[in-house]
DNA sequence: GACATATATTCCTATATAGGAATATATCTG
DNA sequence: CAGATATATTCCTATATAGGAATATATGTC
């Protein structure tokens, strides 16, 4: 069986790098043109197209028609799910951390105990 | 171009909706044997090895040999590059959350405003 | 050593998809 | 209306990859 489509599914979307680099343009919340992203990134105008296409189909951008033009702007809220998912495993990350915490406490301990034999 | 691939890409390699589901399995933090993982999905056996061999190669998990066995373990630390990807755009649902709680902040002060009334 | 069990690997096929080229479709401007 | 500009769509091709079947490779047990 073949994965779940880019067009339904946020995580496969974004599992494309440029897709991913097109959404970190977008992030500076303004509104963006095809030509826009077209000249930032060294991707043809089809392409962006393209790739603008399936992150609208998950909702991640939505598109205005301004004229001749189709303004596209992030729509963040659904690029939640993701950090919902990768949020579940946060307490792994940050278990690691407490384990250095308490080993530099450990080692302070150490230390002062160190000088308080010195001072006796 | 073809995309990243899934062993060299944790947003690739967890696009896929059957990895997610191992990972959730492995997510108890305990050790997995391949055949657990087969008992509890509906994937065959070579099918799991491979998935777990992609996730693997983006070191989401590791694996030890015990006698015939491989036990698995989540290792849960490189999923975080996700997670940090995605927290960047967590100012944008939280300003949501914001315009929300605004809003039922004003319609609590209308309606003591309307109590007030009353009252005179 | 013969067999059983656990897992990985190889081979195959169907499918998705990224991107280029060409073209279609609007919209704007004179 | 005749360009010009912006964007989408269609067609094509190369590539990745998911999963099944068969097989290989260990390791355990008698």
């Amino acid at each position: 069986m073949a994965r779940a489509a880019t067009i339904t599914d946020v995580f496969n979307a974004v599992a494309e790098p440029r897709r991913r680099e097109i959404i970190g343009l977008l992030s500076d919340g303004r509104e963006w043109t095809v030509n826009d992203v077209v000249a930032r990134l060294r991707l043809g105008q089809p392409t962006v197209s393209k790739h603008l296409g399936v992150l609208r189909k998950v909702g991640v951008v939505i598109v205005v028609r301004r004229g001749q033009h189709r303004m596209y702007r992030l729509e963040a809220a659904n690029l939640k799910p993701i950090h919902d998912w990768a949020s579940t495993f946060e307490r792994f990350w940050n278990q690691k951390i407490d384990h250095i915490k308490e080993r530099a406490e450990q080692k302070a301990m150490e230390r002062i105990a160190k000088e308080n034999l010195k001072l006796k």
